[in-house]
DNA sequence: ACCCAGGCAGCTT
DNA sequence: AAGCTGCATGGG
């Protein structure tokens, strides 16, 4: 049996909100489990579950340090300090009413954009299911506190080494060339990604966009879930409806005019904001779609 | 049977 | 710069 680590993070639920973080699309491998959230970390598993005094963690194994999970979290951010930063406006307003609580979290760059690499033309439960598959067949074997094996998210060096058809059998199809690709990049360049948080958000997004199978949508969202631009704007095909709907009366608008009003209108934490209306706009999608499958019973 | 999916690359206009 | 198309695979 597993030794287990506890640790209390007082705050309010309003404030981190675990189903509204974990179910907006910027990761991937989290899953709800008895009321309760579970992951992997820096190759460690760890659940994460509201308190009435906070959010209180377990992670598998003998822990001393938090600080690599304050960081993951963005525990000491101030959420309220970046609503603040929100233009107000009436879908912006709607947006922080059902979204309050919603957070971004600061991922393992490379696991950030291995999984985004799987995210083109995919929808969200298939590219769960490929980084599961990529996971379970390339991910070492990791402790765990249930009888499940656990996998931790392959390094850059096994996937290097596989070969495109051993990619492919976790059903990622053409996007097998980009992951390999990718990892050897990695490698044989010795990058390490996470110094791209030091860099200009231009030199970081030009480095990001010299990965074959990475354009700028995949490059904001490495940069804004992984690096620390909270400025980084993904605009994926439900932005583009929510900016036109919400902000162009739901007419046809130039890529460039959207870029150029996202950049002057969403203020210094831009990407929080188009998190927040990601989630509303799929939420309010979701709600729409229910009630046309009632019209039809 | 058809259409689309948190896109991108490689074309043509 | 826009506007097309193919891409592997799975789900509605």
């Amino acid at each position: 049996m597993q030794e287990i680590s506890q640790k209390l993070f007082a705050v309010k639920k309003q404030d981190y909100n675990l189903d509204l973080t974990f179910d907006s699309g910027q990761t991937f491998r989290w899953q709800k489990v008895n009321d309760g959230w579970e992951g992997v970390i820096y190759g460690k598993w760890v659940r994460l579950e509201h308190h009435k005094d906070g959010i209180k963690a377990c992670v598998c194994g003998k822990v001393s340090y938090w600080s690599w999970l304050e960081d993951y979290l963005q525990i000491n951010t101030s959420l309220n300090r970046i609503l603040r930063e929100f233009p107000r406006d009436p879908h912006m307003n709607g947006a922080v009413k059902t979204c309050r609580g919603l957070r971004i979290v600061r991922q393992e760059p490379w696991e950030c954009l291995a999984t985004f690499l799987m995210s083109s033309n995919k929808q969200i439960p298939q590219i769960k299911q490929i980084i599961n598959n990529l996971c379970e067949r390339f991910g070492e074997q990791i402790p765990s506190p249930h009888g499940r094996p656990l996998y931790a998210f392959p390094t850059p060096q096994v996937i290097a080494t596989a070969s495109e058809e051993e990619l492919r059998l976790c059903k990622m199809g053409f996007r097998a060339e980009y992951l390999k690709k990718a990892a050897e990049k990695i490698v044989h360049e010795k990058i390490d990604l996470r110094e791209l948080s030091r860099l200009s958000s231009d030199k970081a997004r030009e480095i990001l966009l010299s990965f074959r199978g990475v354009g700028p949508k995949i490059a904001d969202c490495v940069m804004l879930f992984s690096l620390g631009f909270m400025d980084a704007f993904p605009i994926d095909v439900w932005i583009e409806k929510a900016l036109r709907t919400f902000y162009f009366d739901s007419k046809p608008v130039k890529q460039k005019d959207l870029e150029k009003f996202t950049r002057s209108y969403f203020g210094k934490f831009a990407g929080y904001a188009q998190q927040y209306l990601y989630h509303y706009i799929r939420i309010l999608n979701n709600r729409a779609s229910i009630c046309k499958n009632e019209e039809n019973i």
